[in-house]
DNA sequence: GTTACCACTAACCTTTTGTATACTACTAAT
DNA sequence: ATTAGTAGTATACAAAAGGTTAGTGGTAAC
């Protein structure tokens, strides 16, 4: 009889159900980097897109609906001439907190062990 | 003057690099179904094929050279016949706790959000 | 003697992801 | 009149990730 803490099947293929679920969200080439940009304050989106170096206007514009619809970015349209469309980030952003700062430090700690060699 | 912590841009940026590399290394659709069902043990090549399902052998096999590679698996050959060859996590992949910690529950908690409308 | 298991690998195909270029329709500056 | 800026979309293409199928060389069970 093992006294180690044991998670049973159910609850550790959900628990990796969640982690896929975060990683959907944040994961992918652009996603970071644009919510980066957008933390300096609100921007519109060609200045979006200077700011993100390398960004194409197709993927840019894809990856604000994802993160539009993931309730990061608040999409306001300014009906002027010509038409000026404001991105912002929103409070639910900073919910990300824990998890970029995990992934950060691990990050760092991780390429320093390799440097070092192990 | 604001007294919000302002973090300036290069430190901003090395802090994306570190986010960048971790989700390099657990990204992806396999690394971590793979890392969760060496947890229960250590397994030999076919055994992590039947865990983890849906899994090629291809693709598990060139996830494991990146999981041994960043060090999370430790592989061994025993010289029999025939060659068994043994997949073991190493206290290395523990080093990922906090940031799985973070990811699941940031996972769990977005998902209760959408289900609940916003 | 056929089948299955062992740990893979090679070749090829599909899907996903990202890039490049051009275009819309309008405004304002040069 | 040309150029640049406004916010994108359409089309085509390239690259990366992943999937499918088959096969290696040996052992051991049925």
């Amino acid at each position: 009889m093992e006294v180690v803490e044991k998670i049973n099947a159910k609850e550790c293929s959900s628990r990796l159900g969640h982690i896929s679920d975060s990683l959907y969200v944040i994961g992918g080439k652009w996603k970071l980097p644009v919510i980066v940009a957008l933390r300096e304050g609100s921007k519109r989106f060609n200045e979006i897109q200077r700011a993100v170096e390398g960004i194409s206007a197709r993927v840019l514009s894809s990856e604000l609906k994802e993160l539009e619809l993931n309730g990061f970015v608040k999409r306001t349209v300014h009906t002027q001439t010509p038409v000026v469309v404001e991105y912002e980030i929103t409070a639910y952003a900073d919910t990300l907190n824990d998890v970029l700062n995990a992934l950060s430090s691990w990050g760092a700690m991780h390429r320093n062990t390799l440097k070092n060699g192990r």
